[in-house]
DNA sequence: GTTGAGCGTT
């Protein structure tokens, strides 16, 4: 046998997945070799079990991508290599469920909402406020010096699609969009998530819930057409320079897990360390 | 002709 440092057990990451108890699922395979062929893979993996399934992901001229995916045909077999080290064509591999079967992979901004139009005289506290009523504030966010825009996030995921329009507070009004990312990795993450959960589906498309008999709101079709929609041309480039790590002054940026309006944070002030990097992970 | 954290439809 080639394995060596187990890692995690396994049976838990198994309970946690959404598909049928006692099934295999495909497991990804991370680390495979430039040159390893897909006969290499399942030759490898054959020593635990009859495999059902073996792919080495390509780029469209041929070139292994350096992972795959194997399904057993036994449980038993996937157990014994799930989360384990394996060697092949002299790389370490390592086998894990793909993100895209667990749904508890949900990225933050599904339980954030992004609040545009933000005058300067609306405070964290404010916002705090005003939030609270909908559902558990976590977290409100305005990046300093004021950019006009705030983050507010949400314990709970289910009520911010609720959110998304025009809201009025202290006689302000403000516009509630998702805060969608925009970065390609985090792209991939959000559709990832969410495509595991079709009932959550619906968050990307808040008017056909809320908004379906108001003129204001044509399409239904897309995101982007959402925030045409929702927002002015400056709010909207706000918004998407927001995720493309533009903050004037960075250093005046709390981190999420320092904010003062975050309850897990028993630090209240900015941090030295910090990056954004962190706050975008 | 190179690389080495990640996440699958083409």
């Amino acid at each position: 046998m080639m394995l060596s440092n187990a890692q995690n057990s396994t049976l838990d990451d198994i309970n946690r997945l959404d598909v049928e108890p006692g099934r295999c699922v495909d497991l990804i395979v991370l680390g495979i070799n430039y040159r390893s062929t897909e006969d290499a893979v399942r030759n490898y993996f054959a020593q635990f079990g009859e495999l059902v399934f073996t792919e080495i992901k390509r780029d469209s001229n041929g070139k292994s991508r350096g992972f795959g995916f194997i399904r057993f045909k036994n449980l038993d077999s996937q157990l014994m290599v799930l989360n384990k080290r394996h060697h092949i064509d002299g790389r370490t591999c390592d086998v894990k469920i793909p993100d895209s079967k667990n749904p508890a992979h949900e990225p933050e901004c599904a339980r954030k909402v992004f609040v545009a139009r933000l005058p300067e005289i609306i405070s964290a506290d404010d916002l705090n406020n005003y939030f609270q009523n909908y559902g558990d504030v976590c977290d409100v966010y305005i990046p300093k010096p004021n950019r006009s825009f705030a983050f507010v996030t949400f314990t709970d995921s289910s009520i911010v699609p609720t959110l998304y329009g025009d809201h009025f507070i202290n006689g302000c009004s403000v516009s509630v969009g998702p805060a969608a990312p925009k970065s390609k990795q985090n792209d991939k993450q959000f559709k990832r998530s969410h495509q595991t959960s079709p009932t959550q589906n619906f968050h990307l498309f808040p008017q056909m819930n809320m908004y379906e008999t108001n003129n204001s709101y044509h399409d239904n079709r897309s995101q982007t057409d959402l925030l045409s929609n929702m927002f002015n041309p400056e709010t909207v480039q706000a918004f998407l320079n927001q995720f493309s790590h533009q903050s004037t002054h960075p250093e005046y940026d709390w981190p999420l897990d320092q904010s003062p309006y975050n309850r897990h944070s028993n630090n209240y002030e900015p941090s030295e360390h910090w990056n954004q990097q962190n706050f975008y992970r």
